[in-house]
RNA sequence: GGCCACGUGGCGGAGUGGUUACGCAGAGGACUGCAAAUCCUUGCACCCCGGUUCGAUUCCGGGCGUGGCCUCCA
């Protein structure tokens, strides 16, 4: 079995292989920290997740490096800040704290390192930071100050624009491109620019300023992974021009064929058939599909699984049957492993370690090997694990374990699901509710019995009536 | 206009050169006081036109359609 993954910039599929076999190499544009992460923004963390983890299988966990770096200086920041009149570092702490606890909940591991930009401005105890690459661009010929900017010489690259398949003269023709006086070339784009007083900056050799936009990856990455490195991932809307950009930097300032051997982007998320705005009213953050989203907090299980319902590459239409659907069928998980192995409902499964620790099955990796197909993984394999454990005498223990532990291999824990998300019911009032209703349907008051259960249905619970009594279930 | 991706049953969404994935919804039945609950059964598909082939939903070409990016958005 070969891991393969799709390269956007040679446009096919490869087989695997990372430059030193005993230490993989993966980059991840992250967020920019000045308000909640909403769920577009959790789609690339979720997915590159789900690599991370496979990789860490393949390789070992001690040698896979992980960055995925938070950008603490932008404009939007500032906006920000002075808007809510708080300083900006309170801020970007308090988003960035934000944002950790909401991907937890998604159930990702942390990354191996979580640079923040502001360390790497200027940093002398890295191997480059982000002066000093600029310096080197202005060196080799590739960068020019001016006005107390320093622009990229997109002219200075004669092979830029093959990300994205753009020719230097298509651009010019899209001629949006913001045509300042000191720009050589229209398309030139900053490295550094001035700062006014009230404005973040650091001391540079072109004056207190701070760094353009695409800078920060090119420092970061090479200060933590080297010049060079295996994996560069992000939404697929970064494609141009952030990593155009930050790939003309790094190649030229190290004089390097390549940056990254595998660029992987995500595709775009829509919110019930829409594109996500504020002003569309559609806007969804994690915090709020946690803590409450149309009457119910939704488990990060819940979320996660949803969200591993497209393939990584595809857009999404990010919509609550989406959700429900997923809540559902972890639903069915949940019920078929606790079934199967004999487990309370409320069972911690990281403390069994023969199912957080348990061997995936190969027809999972095998799956997770092409490319991520993480859809694949849930809708053959997950149902057909479900189907196999359904037999005439009862759960079956095998399947059900497996089930288990290759769900927990995705980061989806079904039991954690049923324990989060029925932290959001009141199960001492369901049992009583239930009990009047057993009592009114023995005495045949039926009206009332149903009034009950219409009331129960309200609070999202549905029950369910057997010869053996009634039991109830959250409601798809 | 340029670049890219994608078009599978009512919806979501896999997969395959010839043998009905799956989930939800729908239909029928069982159970039930009745049921939206539970259980069983079940109907429904591969955008269009060419080509390759014994045979294409699957490969190739063209067309049409949808979406994304080209604006410091993941």
């Amino acid at each position: 079995m070969e891991l393969k993954l799709y390269d956007t910039l040679t446009r096919e599929k490869r087989v695997f292989a990372p430059i030193d076999p005993d230490r993989v190499r993966m980059y991840v544009c992250g967020p920019t920290v000045y308000d909640f992460a909403h769920i577009g923004n959790a789609r690339p963390v979720i997915v590159f997740d789900v690599l991370f983890r496979l990789l860490r299988h393949i390789y070992g966990d001690e040698h896979v490096t992980y960055v995925r770096n938070i950008t603490d200086v932008d404009d939007k920041i500032n906006a920000r800040a002075a808007e809510r009149g708080i300083p900006i570092r309170e801020l970007t702490d308090e988003t960035y704290k934000n944002f950790q606890a909401d991907v937890a909940a998604l159930g990702c591991l942390p990354p191996t390192v979580e640079p923040r930009a502001t360390d790497y401005v200027s940093n002398p105890g890295a191997s480059v930071d982000m002066i000093r690459l600029i310096e080197r661009l202005i060196k080799n010929g590739n960068a020019y100050a001016a006005e107390g900017h320093v622009l990229f010489d997109v002219p200075s690259m004669p092979d830029y624009g093959r990300l994205s398949k753009r020719a230097l003269d298509e651009m010019i023709a899209g001629a949006r491109v913001e045509v300042a006086p000191y720009k050589r070339d229209p398309q030139d784009f900053v490295l550094w620019k001035p700062s006014n007083p009230s404005e973040p900056g650091w001391d540079s050799p072109w004056g207190r300023g701070r760094p353009g936009w695409h800078i920060e990856c090119s420092a970061m990455s090479a200060a933590l992974l080297g010049e060079t490195f295996d994996i560069h991932g992000g939404g697929i809307d970064l494609v141009f021009p952030h990593h155009e950009n930050e790939i003309a930097q790094s190649r030229c300032a190290f004089h390097t064929d390549v940056m990254a051997n595998y660029w992987m982007h995500n595709g775009f998320l829509q919110v019930e058939g829409e594109k996500m705005s504020k002003s569309l009213g559609n806007f969804v953050t994690i915090r709020e599909l946690l803590t409450g989203w149309r009457g119910l907090p939704w488990s990060g299980d819940a979320i996660r699984f949803a969200m591993l319902t497209a393939h990584y590459a595809q857009p999404i239409d990010w919509t609550d049957n989406r959700l429900a659907e997923a809540g559902a069928n972890l639903h069915t998980f949940h019920l078929v492993g606790a079934k199967g192995l004999g487990l309370t409902d409320e069972t911690d499964l990281s403390t069994l370690p023969e199912i957080a620790h348990g061997r995936p099955s190969d027809r999972l990796l095998q799956t997770l090997y092409d490319d991520l197909n993480t859809p694949a993984a849930i809708f053959t394999h997950f149902f057909s694990l479900v189907r196999e454990a359904d037999s005439k005498s009862g759960i079956l223990e095998t399947p059900a374990r497996q089930l288990l532990i290759d769900c927990l291999f995705m980061g989806i824990d079904p039991f954690r699901f049923y324990r989060t998300q029925m932290a959001a019911f009141d199960t001492h009032k369901i049992q009583m509710l239930i009990d009047q209703r057993t009592a009114a349907r023995k005495a045949k008051d039926f009206q009332e019995s149903d009034r009950i259960r219409d009331e129960l249905a309200a609070m999202g619970v549905v029950l369910k009536d057997s010869k053996d009594g009634t039991t109830w279930a959250i409601a798809r």
